[in-house]
DNA sequence: GGTAAATACGTTATGATATAACATGTCAAG
DNA sequence: CTTGACATGTTATATCATAACGTATTTACC
């Protein structure tokens, strides 16, 4: 389960898949890249999935999928999505995850359930800001974020 | 090497360690909980060491020391040190660094230089208070932080 | 179209990080 | 001076990640 800025809510996930597909594409027409079959189909996954998956599990889907089933395959897929900022790495999880919002979302936050492992990826321009205002403070260039927090997401908060 | 806000100032390292050594020594008896032998011995060598090192490392130290030499030695004095605030995981680095403020950091930032890999921690009031307001904002309730910023010192910034 | 360079994919092998499980040892309370 | 809690050592294995190399595909250019 992933929470979102609408956390809770049930919806489409064929929806998100759809989108996110359609999005990468685009973005990555426009920067001359290719989504080939393997990064689509791990795309799709993570896109279907919809939380933090690691690369062994992604391997396996993509195995099923009738792609190669040894773990460069994963990893090369899924640090192309990262690269185009389509997925993230959830470094607390050693897991990854598609992006929600890959145009605007350069800098996300995630909020990690220990209750139930939900995931949730919200918007970080306050966050980013007073980092890169911590950083300039002793002359450091800020250039890529992992901003993480583990905690209880409202339901598992109520149940405790 | 690891910056703090006076970064790049020489120091005495053994002056660190020392101070260091105490201060856990104090926290741990008001806590009534033990710094024995190989946990003294692992904080002392991240306190000497003054940067992030993997476990491995650490458990290398500990072996020349006269302690254990598998794995779960280093890990379960890290994993007891971390809990105590007395250390630090990073997570981007997977490796453990002393933490540089035991009474007053509990959210640090750390700041990774790609260049030279020197390791800055540096308070984090705002950038948690801004990160507990985004949770906040979806009910998510923050217990633990990992944030952390790869980017550029300003030795290589300007070297670049 | 044909060919060379760049890019991507598949596979083997290995490296790096981390933990489960259990036996032994040490400490502190009663 | 024993008991229970905590800590340590050890074996074994799980989990996560990448180096290196050969093959195939795509693209750029003639």
């Amino acid at each position: 389960m992933t929470l979102q800025s609408d956390a809770f809510k049930r919806h489409d996930h064929s929806h998100c898949t759809d989108q996110g597909l359609q999005r990468a594409e685009e973005l990555l027409q426009a920067r001359k890249l290719r989504l080939t079959p393997v990064r689509r189909q791990t795309l799709q996954i993570l896109l279907a999935e919809h939380r933090a998956l690691g690369a062994y599990d992604v391997l396996e889907r993509l195995a099923a999928a009738g792609f190669g089933n040894q773990p460069p395959v994963a990893y090369r897929a899924l640090e192309f999505l990262v690269e185009q900022g389509l997925a993230h790495k959830v470094r607390r999880l050693n897991a990854f995850a598609a992006c929600m919002h890959p145009e605007t979302d350069h800098a996300p936050v995630f909020l990690i359930c220990r209750g139930c492992n939900a995931l949730a990826e919200t918007p970080a321009e306050q966050v980013r800001a007073a980092l890169d205002a911590a950083a300039k403070a002793i002359g450091f260039t800020v250039e890529r974020t992992s901003i993480e927090a583990l905690g209880l997401c409202p339901a598992c908060e109520a149940a405790a």
